[in-house]
DNA sequence: AATGAATGAGCCTTCATTCAT
DNA sequence: AATGAATGAAGGCTCATTCAT
């Protein structure tokens, strides 16, 4: 009988997001479990009523994070017409100023340089990677039906359609002195339209 | 008047080694010096006598993984004649049986994990991309001289490139389930000479 | 809500106090934390939630040090009655069986050891010296107002007098073979009473 | 069949000095077997060939400095003529300029703390403090054989003497900036002036 | 539901000492 | 006589986790 029903809904998302953003801010490695309740502003304890060990809360919030971003992904495409833009609705991902982003990129190279060691984590990584790949290739094969594009296999496409987003836009995070957003942007489009035009039925930009 | 003249060197190279091995066995956050000092065979405080710290000598280890990952790029690349076939000489980093990426990959990511927090790292990291696109812009700018290509940036262009080769090989290595050695091969070939395609030459490709 | 109020005073004096005899019993140098933790019970843990480190500790120690003795210095005056007898109050500072004494030249001498080399130290130390002589001084001066004194620096002559009662202590604690209780007690009394006699009226001694 | 017969007296007096250097300036907790090597000018194995261990060698440090510093004491006494002028003739001890001052006080205190749990440097004390008082002791004893001083117990006066000195010199070392020389001075020379002055003949100074 | 006191294992680092050369 | 590489014990501190209240 818990005095609000959502309760544990709301105390959960709320260490969720001082996870994120402890993790953020510090890196995995040095983010402590005091840290995180004294951003979510609850006690060990209180914490510790909701995510049984730090590994549990850690996965939690990395599985938070994925969904948000995927959410988002799939949300902007949507929000355009033609399967060329759809695969190429991505600019997102370069944009300094969300929020999301500001933490999505610490997170991911977090997240990534775990998994190499962790089982659990490869796991939730290769299921991300999976949904993009079927947002993407599901882009792609609509083209197909559409006849935009002929002759193009969608899930390889779409794998490296998604690998050219993430290279550049590692880059782009991690050494923005010599990587600009300009270039960043360019850089996909580019690759992106070129990889995909010799599938394209002419006049299709 | 040491035993032997090279033996700090020969030292030095036996904890570099021993840390390039443990980094990439257990990952950054998890090893520990004892794990250090078992793999080289030294005590702590041997250890200690060639690097001051653990932070110390993390940074010598990523620094000698990165010296020696370019070293062999150069060294591939200079194996083949054309532009074309040296910005495409690096299938060698999707070679499974390679120990170098064994190790390499694991480190890489921890490495990026942790630059994220740490101005030290993100310059060595820094440093290292721009030896891979001058080495990249070298090879394209060649391309031009010789006539192979027309009309194109050589270092904007090899930023590409070389986020591309990141951008694949992350993936390969991290989800082998569904991104096969010969779709990286496939995917970075593929995407880059048709980055290229426009700029070149007729008859090149 | 703690389950006890006043727990956190609990535990820092029962700190303290552990603190003060382990110090007093191998001194500072030979001092652990392990060795704290023991005489007080409590988990090395349980420590650094009340003591943020061993130097913090070990002011808070010394503070704490510092205002007993000087506290009982206080009472013991105040309960004699002319200012000469309060100014001789101090034999209470050679008396073996004081659990207090048995503490305070151990950890007095190695308090003024260490203040050498720390400013922070030196600073306790230059307080308390202040607060004695502030005492010497108020009983000096109610000398002088009452006409027991006549012509006499009160805060130079404190001075003085307090440095003859350590003087004489550090050596009847140091090297009681030769220096008898009853040897420290006639040379203070001495000395001081000697010192004050060109001051007095006729009639007081 | 040593090279330079004197080469060991040299290298000794080379290692103590540097201990004396080392351990003034910061404190015997903190003086690494390093830092005496380092000020030294010497190897580990060769200051371990002439020293067993950090303990054997310290006090040899204190001895010599121990030695050093009643020599001077003897000496500047026998500049000068009268019992009464040979009891006063330490001002030296408040003397900033003096090199053996500012080594001194630091490794004086240091001692005295190490003294209270070392049995060995407590003998050392007493024997230091067993030479001044005979210093003292006889140069009262021969103002009552020149008639100076009458009715005195010399060695219970030397000592308290001596503890005067000592008291007023660790005060004036420790918090200099409210005990100026002039106050130690004065202080001391007070303080010895009026103990002895119930018992001199007249017309002595 | 929530607190925070308490635990104790684990880790990095320091450093006196040893010993082969 | 002298070097300095190597050892390994010891210590302070951090921190995830537990649990009484």
């Amino acid at each position: 009988m818990p005095p609000i029903p959502e309760l544990e809904a709301i105390r959960k998302a709320q260490i969720l997001e001082a996870g994120l953003k402890t993790i953020a801010e510090r890196g995995c490695a040095n983010v402590t479990m005091d840290d995180i309740c004294r951003t979510a502003g609850l006690s060990k304890g209180g914490l510790a009523h909701y995510y049984r060990s730090k590994y549990e809360l850690f996965k939690s919030v990395f599985q938070e994070f994925f969904d948000r971003i995927f959410q988002r992904g799939r949300d902007t495409m949507a929000r355009v017409d033609t399967p060329l833009e759809k695969v190429l609705s991505f600019d997102w991902l370069y944009d300094v100023d969300n929020p999301d982003m500001a933490v999505g990129y610490p997170l991911l190279l977090d997240f990534m340089a775990i998994s190499v060691h962790n089982a659990d984590y490869r796991e939730i990584f290769h299921d991300w990677i999976g949904n993009w790949v079927t947002l993407l290739s599901g882009a792609l094969a609509e083209g197909i039906d559409r006849g935009d594009f002929t002759d193009l296999d969608p899930v390889a496409t779409a794998r490296t359609i998604s690998a050219i987003y993430q290279g550049v836009a590692i880059r782009w995070y991690m050494d923005p002195s010599t990587h600009s957003t300009e270039w960043a942007i360019t850089s996909f489009q580019n690759a992106i339209r070129r990889l995909l035009a010799p599938h394209m039925k002419t006049g299709t930009p």
